[in-house]
RNA sequence: GCCGGGAUGGCGGAACUGGUAGACGCGCCGGACUCAAAAUCCGGUUCUGGCAACAGAGUGUGGGUUCGAUUCCCUCUCCCGGCACCA
């Protein structure tokens, strides 16, 4: 064993010995346990970040711990290789989006390997490889099949100067990111996934998986939001019969319609008809719905801003009382939700109210809570009037309890043929088509006379040219006829292929299906699934819990149904991992866009007064005075990212793989900080050291638990309850922060134990075996040399197996007690472990200092918790 | 705006089921080693008062439940994630 710690060494031998072994290539094996732990698969950006560091270590401390328990381990590796920044990438740079992904998971593979992660490599897939992406199509063309997959219309941001559509990141202040023009909404075409008809099923399924946090389950069934209520029809008046040349009803969904009696008015989408048939006649009409039209489709922008109305003067009809109500034309009304339509009842709605206030539209109470005592509703607005309560002032449904009046009115309604109960969910149908280009074809062709034509399966896949660069001004594709000019399948016509592309979330759907047969050629899955999945630990960043989660549950039921696989959940347990931050520095100079500086390149200058200002060096040597804007996540555009290369090549991967585990517990943010790196590695140095001290005065003696002095017995308890710990914070808490700390604490012990009895050296080569085998999931480069180092010759590090604390060794048989006199804190005294109530009070009030407090005031109460503390209440 | 989460020393965090607030690390201060510096090692480090023993205060704000609250309930403030075309 070197003297010196040299990270570069050791960690090049031991991945050397692992990849001779090919140590992480899994096969089926049924008669092991297995263990599936994956981590989210990397959009190949460029190069690893933080994030990906810190998401990649965590599955990897969990894969060897789950190993060392005896499981049959898979932790695969791939690429989310379709998207945005590809294409981004090749306007700036005129690379192929193509060439630019796949140099990019290159360099990436090299940085994940240098991290020493336990991957099978040889499951290694990207969503890009037509291999792999064939299969969405025939999936795809599975669903069009079922009707789970069918076309309609979506609305999308519009571009009129490059006349293309822009994703919602790319629109920024309502205006289009590169040519500074206002975005339009445009309806067009598209195909959609009918998750909808799994909205009861992915809501209900959250309650199968007690292995999630409840936050993304909550956010979940948020999302699906589940509302049961009413559908109400309100038949046009004369007025809107003219205006829409035909009879019907406007018909709205609401679960209040015990107010049904207090509707003043009715509110519509701006793309509903009533709308459009008001618009064409009033062009002040006309000139709102345009409004509407413009700005982003985005749901953050439609919320925040301004409610907005104005009045159709059209009517519909009362279906109770026959009593005109005006229609108004809102901008709050979405038309995605239920009917894009809703009754206006500002007595017992908040956003009503509002608008009823701001136009002067009348306030008609017909409910009373029971909680606010009121008779009429007015300004300014309360909870109350929100609340469940009796009916008032609404005819025959007057003096009901509100949900009696809901089943009653839901019941004459029904009758009249003007409404019935249902169900409404939040959630929308997945649109999936993307006018773009770096994504999987969607595989159909358009015929003039026969229509859509899905491409048959012998056709697939639908190869995507990899050569094309796009420019800004719309779908390559679409300019490219040697891809789209085709024949029909059915008539063999001249015919047209489908441009658009897959929604990425399509690709990560699925992809963790793929990887237990990667290799499998004539179907998307096969039996392999059955043995590996479901996922046994999933792990990825919290801004996944609802798309990308959501879309693989109802993906996995969509082949389930098809009798793909055999279960409903992919997922059994989840760990959300929180972001990486940094400091931000910016300037905003006097003219252009404000500069971002990266904080290793600022200095904080403290002036003598306290004051604090921060300093920029400049790649021309200069300096610049900058701001700073505090922390956030680390990203390009705020250029403050952390480069994971220069450290592992500095310090090497264990300290980086430490650093991450160590700063803050997986499901909170972890703060970057320069300090924190080189403690971690301070602690590795010192780790080395002390091992290497032991080792050089020679073989320990063995050990014999019968001969040990006091002092040895403490030690090796304490080696024992650290062992006990460290299982109990990886295997069942994941909090890797505190398993470290417990760690380090039991260094700190060993270190200042300074027995060189041979049963002292036998009792610290203990401690240094478990110091070794706690720490091996999170640094197991080192661990791996100072296994060897201990003795262990003939077996690597990885192949043995979790030790079990031995009870023996947990033994005590005095312990410290506690004393509180009245709830704080007074003393501490030592009693015999199995001491009862009496003697435990009877040893606290002998302390000098608790007698003090207690004085001769009787005691009234004596509150004993076993084994910590007792509080005497006088 | 809506949904979800968070706030504890100078800093990151710990306290797992309502029971010792501040483990562990960073930083800082003092000491040892050194011609000196770096590195390393040893000691100290929530705040206030006190030489000390010790006492009082203290977990974003205000209130409540309890023998006892960082932990449970209510209120407010600020920060972060998501909001369906970033991934």
């Amino acid at each position: 064993m070197d003297e010196i710690y040299d990270p570069a060494a050791v960690e090049r031998a031991a991945q050397e010995h692992w990849e001779r072994l090919r140590a992480f290539e899994v096969r089926e094996d049924p008669s092991r346990p297995k263990y599936y732990c994956l981590s989210m698969f990397p959009y190949p950006s460029g190069r690893c970040h933080m994030g990906h560091v810190r998401n990649y270590t965590i599955g990897d401390v969990i894969t060897r711990f789950m190993r060392m328990q005896g499981y049959n381990v898979l932790q695969p590796m791939g690429w989310d290789a379709f998207g945005l920044p590809a294409e981004n990438a090749a306007m700036q740079n005129g690379v192929p989006p193509a060439k630019w992904t796949y140099d990019n998971i290159a360099y990436m593979k090299m940085q994940l390997r240098s991290l020493g992660l336990a991957l099978d490599w040889s499951r290694e897939l990207a969503t890009c490889d037509p291999r792999y992406y064939r299969w969405n199509q025939w999936l795809f063309l599975r669903m069009l099949e079922r009707g789970i997959a069918y076309k309609k219309t979506g609305v999308v941001n519009w571009d009129p100067v490059d006349q293309t559509v822009l994703a919602n990141e790319q629109v920024i202040d309502g205006r289009g990111w590169r040519t500074g023009a206002l975005i339009e909404k445009r309806e067009i075409p598209m195909y959609y996934l009918r998750i909808t008809a799994y909205a009861d099923e992915l809501l209900e399924g959250l309650d199968s998986l007690p292995g999630w946090p409840e936050r993304v389950k909550l956010m979940q069934a948020n999302w699906i939001g589940r509302s049961e209520g009413c559908e109400i029809a309100f038949p046009y008046a004369p007025d809107t019969r003219d205006a829409l040349r035909s009879d019907g009803v406007l018909k709205v969904f609401t679960t209040r319609a015990d107010t049904l009696f207090g509707v003043t008015f009715m509110a519509v989408a701006a793309e509903h008809p009533i709308a459009a048939a008001a618009a064409a006649r009033n062009p002040e009409i006309a000139a709102f719905v345009e409004e509407c039209r413009r700005g982003s489709v985005m749901e953050a922008d439609l919320a925040t801003q301004e409610k907005k109305g104005k009045p159709t003067g059209l009517h519909v009809l009362h279906p109770f009382t026959g009593e005109p109500i005006e229609v108004w034309v809102a901008n709050y009304v979405l038309m995605t939700y239920g009917e894009g339509a809703v009754m206006g009842v500002p007595a017992h709605d908040e956003r009503d109210f509002e608008f009823a206030q701001k136009h002067g539209l009348r306030i008609r109470t017909v409910v009373r809570s029971k909680t606010g005592a009121y008779e009429e509703v007015r300004a300014p607005w309360i909870d109350a009037y929100g609340e469940y309560g009796v009916t008032v002032d609404s005819g025959e449904f007057s003096g009901l309890e509100s949900q009696a009046a809901i089943d009653a009115i839901a019941a004459a309604l029904e009758k009249k043929g003007l409404g019935r109960k249902r169900v409404q969910f939040r959630l929308r149908d997945w649109g999936i088509s993307r006018q773009r280009y770096w994504g999987c074809p969607i595989p159909i062709i358009h015929c003039d006379s026969c229509g859509d034509v899905p491409v048959p399966d012998d056709q697939l896949p639908v190869v995507l040219p990899e050569n094309l660069v796009p420019d800004g001004t719309g779908n390559p594709l679409a300019k490219t006829p040697s891809f789209y000019e085709c024949t029909c399948p059915k008539c063999g016509a001249k015919a047209r292929r489908e441009t658009d592309t897959m929604d990425t979330f399509v690709d990560s759907s699925w992809y963790f299906l793929r990887y237990a047969c990667a290799d499998a050629e004539d179907a998307a899955v096969d039996s392999r699934v059955d043995y590996w999945l479901p996922v046994d630990q999933y792990i990825g960043g919290i801004e996944h819990a609802i798309l990308h989660l959501l879309y693989s549950r109802f993906w996995t039921r969509v082949m389930r149904d098809l009798g793909l696989v055999k279960f409903d959940e992919p997922f059994s347990n989840l760990l959300t991992q929180g972001m990486v931050l940094n400091h931000i520095y910016s300037r905003q100079p006097a003219e252009g866009r404000r500069e971002y500086f990266n904080p290793a390149d600022v200095e904080k200058i403290q002036g003598e007064d306290g004051s604090v200002r921060y300093v920029a060096h400049t790649p021309d040597g200069g300096t610049v005075e900058v701001e700073y804007e505090g922390l956030g996540t680390m990203s390009k555009s705020k250029n403050n990212g952390v480069d994971p290369q220069q450290l592992v090549e500095r310090y090497g991967a264990d300290t980086v793989r430490l650093f991450a585990m160590f700063t803050a517990p997986p499901e909170q943010t972890l703060e970057w900080s320069d300090e924190g790196v080189q403690g971690a590695y301070r602690f590795l140095r010192r780790l080395w050291h002390a091992v290497y001290e032991h080792v050089s005065a020679g073989p320990a003696p063995a050990l014999d638990p019968a001969a040990l002095t006091a002092a040895q017995r403490d030690l090796r308890r304490m080696s024992h309850q650290t062992l006990a710990k460290v299982t109990d914070d990886i295997g069942r808490r994941r909090t890797f922060n505190t398993a470290i700390a417990a760690v380090m604490e039991l260094l700190n012990a060993v270190t200042r134990f300074d027995d060189t009895t041979p049963q002292g050296r036998a009792v610290r080569h203990e401690a240094f075996e478990i110091v070794t085998m706690a720490l091996s999931p999170i640094v197991p480069h080192i661990c791996h040399a100072l296994w060897k180092a201990l003795g262990h010759d003939s077996k690597a590090l990885i192949d043995e197996r979790w030790p079990q604390p031995d009870p023996a060794a947990l033994v005590q048989d005095e312990i410290e007690i506690v004393v509180q006199v009245n709830g704080k804190l007074r003393g501490r005294v030592r009693v015999p472990v199995n001491a009862d109530e009496a003697r435990i009070r009877e040893t606290a009030l002998a302390d000098e200092q608790v007698r003090k407090f207690v004085a001769d005031k009787p005691i009234r109460k004596t509150i004993v918790v076993p084994g910590k503390l007792v509080n005497l209440v006088v």
